[in-house]
Order: structure tokens, then sequence, then C-alpha cells
DNA sequence: AATCTTCTTGCAATACGTTTGCATGTGGGC
DNA sequence: GCCCACATGCAAACGTATTGCAAGAAGATT
């Protein structure tokens, strides 16, 4: 029996082989830490959550870049400059793109998997500009600073 | 009469005093800039627009952000790890947040004044989270990319 | 199991936008 | 016109993103 630590390592495995992706170290540890902290986190904040592995923090950057190729993690920027990157889910449900809500004050990133957003627009002036909507972000402030 | 390159020179001072800012060089030129580029603009683009007043850089940047502590100016980051600012209007209905939108192709940032934003949760899942949004981001492909 | 090809890693260096320290210069109230 | 707080110019520090290159490893093939 595999210890805890790798209970998902075989999914992990099938995961990225299903993407035509090698199964190194690196890229096993990413992906399983995303497992564990299911929230769009920074390059920096991988480097540091893996830093007892000793993992190159080129290979890691690297790696982000790869696993948003292969569709298995998407990226967004939250309005503070930094990349994040965030497990896509299998599921149709998880894997369609939800609203993002960042605090302005604590800076705590929330997907609101469950937020539908709709636009009223003055009569054309939305669809004269906007073809197709990808990505939604909402920036405020949130309950625990209120 | 001043050449038209000045025609808002007074209203521009104005505004500056007003803000409790005094009236240097750099600072009208920056304000007069955005009155003829009503975008958010990043500091680089700054820089070039007025390369020949040979401002320096560093000055542009503080000006930026002296005009948004004013709030003549807000910033807004659209996903490029870019700030970028824009010029607040003076009534009501454009200085009240709007959305905005980036094509993620082309880079093209529009503000969607008109465009109102509806939020429909599930049950509980936003106003959990959620206090107040203040800032409404839009990514996708505009109407030319299509 | 040895081999071989291709992809990946580690290390270093670069690029670029953001931000700050400090001495000098200047706006504008007096 | 004087004076002082504020603004500027110059340079440098900083943090994240990004790339080059040689060495190393994954995994298909035999």
């Amino acid at each position: 029996m595999a210890p805890s630590k790798f209970t998902s390592l075989d999914a992990v495995r099938d995961l990225l082989r299903g993407a035509g992706l090698r199964c190194t170290g690196p890229r096993v540890a990413v992906l399983q830490h995303f497992q564990t902290r299911r929230r769009p986190l920074s390059h920096g904040e991988l480097v540091e959550a893996l830093a007892d592995r000793e993992f190159d923090a080129a290979t890691i950057y690297r790696n982000l870049i790869d696993l948003e190729g292969a569709g298995l993690v998407s990226r967004v920027n939250v309005g503070d400059n930094v990349w994040r990157f965030e497990l896509r889910g299998q599921d149709t449900e998880t894997q369609s793109e939800h609203p993002h809500f960042v605090c302005i004050e604590c800076g705590e990133i929330t997907c609101l998997a469950q937020v539908r957003v709709k636009l009223t627009p003055a009569p054309g002036s939305l669809k004269s500009v906007v073809n197709h909507v990808s990505e939604i972000l909402l920036k405020g402030q949130c309950m625990r600073c209120a």
C-alpha cells in the first residue's frame, strides 16, 4: 500500500501521460500540490511549497507553462501582476470557466464556481465590441475584510 | 490665443490644484495626454508618448501614482502584468466604475461604460464570500478578431 | 537489459516593469 | 523676492517572467 502522500500518484501519472507529457518528478509534485490546493497558485507559491524537493524554479515555471499547454491547468491574472495557475477539473462542471473574485484588501482569491454572470448592455454597445467572453474577474472586498 | 495643444491647460490646472497637487510640467503633460486618449494607458505608453518632452520615466511613474492617489486617474490591470491608468471622468456617469473588456488576441482594451453586470449565484454561495464588488474585468475575443 | 532519441532538468543569465534613495531643482504661498 | 515643502532627475534595487545551453532522464525500441 502506498503512503497517503502518494494516494493520487497513479491518477497523476494517467493525467500526464494522457496529456502527452512525460511523467517526471517535478511535474508529478506540481500536479499533486495543485490537488491539495484547489485555488490559483503563483509560480512563487509553488516553488516555496515544494522547496523541500529542491526543484529548480525555472523547471517549475516551465512545467506550469507545459501543463497549461496541455490543458491541465489554466492561467489567470488577478491583477497583482503575478501569473497564477489553477488546476482544471476533469468533469465539465469545474472545467467550464468560472468567475474569480479577488479581495483588494487581503488578496485572497476565490473561485466562484457557482456564480453566473449576466451582462445587460445598452442596445448595441456590447455586441459591437465583444465577440466572446472567456474569463471574468471580480474585485472588491471580501466578507472577512468587511 | 493659446495654441490648440494647450486648449485645456486651464482645465488641467484647475484639476490639479483642486486635487491638492502642484501644477508641474510633467503632471500637466500626463493629464493632457490622458484627455486625448481616453482608454487605459500603461506607464511605458505614457513615457513613449511624451518622449519628446524628455521627462524622466520615474517622474511619470510617480505622477501616475500621485494622480491615482488624488482620484484623478484609476489603475487597472488587464491581465498582461502591466499596470494601466485611466482618466476618471468628472461627471458621475463616467466616474462610476464600469467593466473593462480585454481582447486576449489583440490586447485591445475597451471600457464598457454602458454595460451593467448582474451576478446570479447559487443561494448563499456568493454572499458568504463577497462583500462588495468594485471592479469587473472581462476577457475574451473582440469583434475585430472574430 | 542495453540503446537511442527526444524531452526535461539544472544552472545561469537576461529582460522588463515596478519601485525607491538621494541630491538637486522648483512651484507657489508668504 | 524668499523660503520650504514638494517634485524632479538620475541611478540603482527589486521581483517576476523568460530563455540558452549543456547535462541528465523518460520511455519506446530492439
